[in-house]
DNA sequence: AATGAATGAGGGTTCATTCAT
DNA sequence: CATGAATGAACCCTCATTCAT
């Protein structure tokens, strides 16, 4: 599966997002060039200018649709379920299948950084990327599930855990499949975070 | 107090750096040219290039003095202490106190990333930041304080989750001091790693 | 007759090699910048590394055109004749004629050097040039025309004479045209390799 | 023998003379910087500012230098035989030697470009190497040893035979000794020039 | 006489972007 | 819609030269 993107095939705009997504995680955004999406690609500079008005765009529409990609797997798959603690397993399983599975969506919402000047907004890091750790949080201290922390702090160790790792995988730290070290991790953060 | 650099005064070398570390951290690598840097250290573009090979080996010295700098304090600071519990919550607090008193300190710390075409190194977000979690997890571990999950992930769930606040702190999506949850922070983390 | 390049008109490739060729020529490789190169052949930055990679692969492209021009020259006009003694008169009358008619034709192949680092390979000075030479000398030594002695020194002293003379007339020391020595030369050039 | 410069030993000044020469030869002027000719000749940068005005009047007075040395050379050497075949012989003798004893010697004589912006006066190779050769002609045609044709077209075969066979050499398209070449050169010269 | 840190003009080069076709 | 030649501001870096020590 992939999760991201159409790769040689589809229309000349998701070429170009595809081609822009590989190159921007392997590469950095500012070593990549037009031209190197391009080729990539196998479009034209024309075209890259005809669907997005500039490359900033380019990385800023990139961005939403992984961002939304993500915010939409993620209500699907954790929300559904009815217990915090095995919200917590399953946003756990879903992030480390991401990252074996699709390295570089993973790669461009972890690493795509708010404050730069490519990404106008809040990233999935800080913002969206909270909101689903934050609603586990929320319902599971409704629920008298969660102890009685402050929520940024219950958010931070749940999210922070599972990024850390993610991390270290993506930079080779980390050589075995994170698959391996789902049901470790999720009992780590709930005997953090339960009540 | 400034953990850091030396700011306007000091060797002509050292206003570099801090000129450097500020830029870099405020508007980012890639976005800091060399005439910004010597306006902002007052030296010239001669001196950087008399005392920096280029701009990507004045990165890198920057990076190798504050990991330095960090792994000297942490030592000192943490390991002086005896029980894992107090380790932990002397890691955090001096992560946390660190953020405050010298925001470009951590930042660089933090956001320096380990594959770019500018670090050519692990950073301390990967490798020398993870030397003391590995520590205090291991130690712990043999003294029967931490319970028996893998190493990787305990050190993830401590150094992620404090990582991570810092980061929601920087970003500015928390406003409070972090002082004021360094307490639970500790808490909850130690209730995720304890035995 | 502009043997060389075309000047003002053209396509934009063109007058970018034109205007190298005579500011190579009048102010050396080294002391020629690129935006002098823009200026002189009215064009822009950006046109001169379309066409180009480097100033380096622009001057070798020039060499690579003048060498192809020459040897194509030499070849039709030179080879035609049938006896050694008219080739070498040939020979002499052409490069005179070429010197009187195209300065900066004649100033790129005569000055570029072998070993610069601008010029990779060989010039005509060494290889190229020596062909036609070569081929002058061992057919006449086949047909008995020529005398025997090392080939290296009758090359030597057939191209040797040519570029000397061409030499002083391009340093200014010979005021004359070089059309008047041209029988003069023959004469003595065939006199010290004729059998 | 070294003909031109002392190496490591000697004063400071001849030390940066001969780095200047070497380094100039290998690299060209323009690819040798001011730091390298410091770091061959073991001296400092004040030390060559000290003893020069500049680059360019460093390399003017190493030119004078080797133009003088090579005038008194051709002098004693050349100028002491007594019939113009003599002399001939003498010459290609002396500067076939030369170019295999010293290299470096040779190279600079030959190579370095009246016009160039670096050596503001007309070099051996165009005004002071001619004096010897023009000489040798003038004698000749007087004691009626050579014959009567245009002196510069005399001068050009006499100096352009020698200096296109040391080219070739120093360029190594000529692989052999110019000493096994110096019979075969006297003679073609000789044939050509003689009356 | 000797040193080398400091200077900054000027160089080659990159690359996002435009626009005529 | 698509193309890619052309543009030029802005970049990093070099290096001859100066001058306080």
């Amino acid at each position: 599966m992939n999760t991201s993107l159409a790769g040689q095939t589809g229309t000349v705009r998701d070429r170009i997002l595809a081609a822009a997504l590989t190159l921007f995680v392997d590469k950095g955004f500012h070593h990549t060039s037009i031209p190197e999406i391009v080729a990539s690609s196998g479009t034209s500079i024309g075209a890259v200018y005809h669907h997005f008005a500039s490359k900033d765009e380019l990385a800023h529409t990139l961005h939403r649709q992984l961002v939304d990609q993500f915010v939409a797997l993620s209500s699907s798959e954790v929300l559904a379920l009815r217990t915090a603690k095995e919200r917590v397993a399953g946003y756990v399983a879903m992030m480390f299948r991401l990252t074996e599975e699709d390295r570089y969506f993973v790669s461009y919402l972890i690493y795509a950084r708010p404050k730069s000047a490519v990404i106008g907004s809040l990233t999935v890091c800080s913002q969206e990327g909270l909101e689903i750790t934050r609603h586990i949080i929320t319902e599971g201290k409704r629920a008298g599930e969660i102890r009685d922390l402050d929520d940024r702090v219950l958010c931070g160790l749940l999210s922070g855990t599972i990024m850390r790792l993610i991390d270290l995988r993506l930079d080779g730290v980390i050589t075995d499949s994170l698959m391996t070290l789902a049901d470790d991790t999720s009992s780590a953060i709930w005997a953090g975070i339960a009540s």
